[in-house]
DNA sequence: TTGAAAGCGCTAACAT
DNA sequence: ATGTTAGCGCTTTCAA
């Protein structure tokens, strides 16, 4: 690896001098010099050590991207198609912006805030993560960030989040099952926190309006948390009489609970109706066709960075929450009752 | 952030005592001092800076990973399960291994080798690329590295592939497909080159070994490159009557044609019989359930990380070619003709 | 057992 | 327009 300086002995020239070159700086140098150095760094095919570039400017160029393991969905969050997606659009814009991504994933706020100091991190995108947690890096770490679902971020908070209006969506896949018939539903969800607390509001709501009943006996809760994915999938199994809808919380959900009924004989819309979340892939594939909620997780992606970036170049942002659209899909997981 | 030399004032001792503690060469420094320096680590809430470690060290604790960019299957690499999987079980062991994760998606090689460089990565794993690549960045490169199904990675080649016995995983699909009575069958995939090519090979051997005609026109590719995802399915749609069987180089393509097939009435298996490859999630997710190889993603990433630090660390190894097993598993997307 | 000091490659303030 | 030099935070050799 051909440094600096040595370019600069070949060339008889100084370090500044070849520096400035590397930067562009063309005011500061004689185009003849240019020239010179230009060509001999391509020839010795420099580049440059960027250990040394961030110690001496005090940047890194590295963007970091955090999430937080949870467990019991899948054993590697990647395997979800909306990370998957997510950090393939995060990548990519990054890379066109000339940053580099240093991607975070673990249970373990110690671990991602040392990661973040150690590398000295020029900005963060933090996916789905508590605002606790996002206080926590905060308390230590003082260069940008943007947050992505992050559910309970306060309308005054330093950072600014990118979501979609989950509790809208959640209510008018709700009112939509509503006025399809249905009276009865429950809700297939990891938890009943974070995004997913917030979808349930949306839902809850919407039986309010129209006048249902929204307690945990008539509007169940089903916890993957709780009984593990197979005995959640069971659970809707054994209540099923219960219920005419099951409102879940991801298309993932949506369709193994689709396959599952259909592999015990129970056929879906006709004896249950089933609705996602997100609008991906497997919405697509699964049989019947999943009517839910579309969202474009490239676009979270993508804004995220953006605004990341404008950031880091010290321009300022007025509002504190982006809310991208989503838009309700119908196809045949709903049974139409009337 | 403070730094080494701000606790080594505080306690009045010098850098290197500070350093020493740090690196736990508890030989070279007494007890006391230890006890001391450590309090007032954790008291500062101490973390290296990475930067400054590296130059002073000449290496960066990261590991990169490189794929390449392939047009027309996804806009997005990691939305595609089997980078998604293979990523995320490999940042997991990076990180138990105190290493960190570069990652570079591109189709530009200066691009990679450039990064590989200016970060002075402590070893590379490449996915899925030609072994030309591999060469033109071994150039300048010189530190270990592994790989990842390179599908014409010579027999003595300075690098480790960590693959799977591709060529025997397609012809045991076409010998099964054809013990269930196939004789004319198609092979749908991206294009004939890299994996998708030693594939191709297997099920042409496998007709070979039977007696089957193995010519392009008796065993047609329907190629994704060349007609696009949809063009692809419509045109195997239009020639359906000339063959039984579809041999799928993806479980993605599997689920696509058989979700397209099915939506235009055309009944799987019983008019025509599908197969995949990998065993993801699409494969239990379609109806009917997918008959294919299974192999495990994650185990190729975790190997190659293990080897790679390995090597890192001087380790040697042996054998040059790491073969993982493969597993057919039937499911209902196969006729039984006879 | 401890410390002084050089040096890793680069940048930038300050001469010239 | 070009060069000198200090310094970024850390490691490591060598001396005390």
């Amino acid at each position: 690896m051909v440094t600096i300086k040595e370019i600069a002995n070949r060339l008889g020239v100084s370090t500044t001098t070849v520096s400035n070159v590397i930067h562009g700086k063309t005011s500061e140098v004689s185009p003849a010099t240019i020239e010179l150095v230009q060509k001999m760094l391509k020839e010795c095919g420099y580049v440059p050590n960027m250990g040394a570039r961030n110690l001496a400017q005090n940047q890194s160029r590295i963007i970091g991207i955090v999430m937080k393991e949870r467990k019991g969905r899948y054993t590697n969050l990647l395997s979800d198609p909306f990370y998957g997606e997510l950090v393939g659009a995060v990548e990519k814009v990054i890379r066109s912006k000339g940053y580099y991504l240093m991607m975070n994933i673990s249970d373990n706020m110690e671990d991602i805030i040392a990661g973040a100091a150690s590398w000295n991190v020029d900005g963060v995108i933090m996916v789905s993560l508590d605002y606790e947690d996002v206080l926590e890096l905060r308390k230590t770490y003082k260069k940008p960030m943007v947050l992505i679902d992050c559910c309970n971020c306060p309308e005054d908070a330093e950072e600014i989040n990118i979501t979609v209006d989950d509790r809208k969506g959640a209510y008018d896949v709700t009112e939509y099952l509503i006025r399809s018939g249905h009276k009865r539903m429950a809700y297939f969800a990891y938890n009943t926190q974070g995004i997913s607390g917030v979808r349930y509001e949306g839902c809850i709501r919407a039986l309010k309006d129209y006048g249902l009943p929204w307690d945990r006996e008539s509007f169940p809760v089903v916890s993957v948390k709780e009984l593990g994915l197979e005995g959640a999938f069971e659970s809707v199994c054994y209540q099923r009489e219960d219920f005419t809808a099951v409102i879940c919380n991801a298309d993932y959900y949506a369709a193994s609970l689709i396959n599952y009924m259909e592999d015990r004989g129970v056929s879906i819309p006709e004896e249950l109706s089933v609705t996602g979340f997100d609008d991906n892939e497997y919405a697509r594939l699964i049989r019947p066709h999943l009517t839910t909620v579309r969202q474009s997780v490239t676009d979270k992606g993508v804004r995220a960075v953006r605004i990341l970036t404008d950031l880091i170049n010290g321009k300022e942002y007025r509002e504190r929450t982006i809310l991208l659209p989503f838009k309700m899909v119908v196809r045949d997981s709903v049974k139409i009752l009337r």
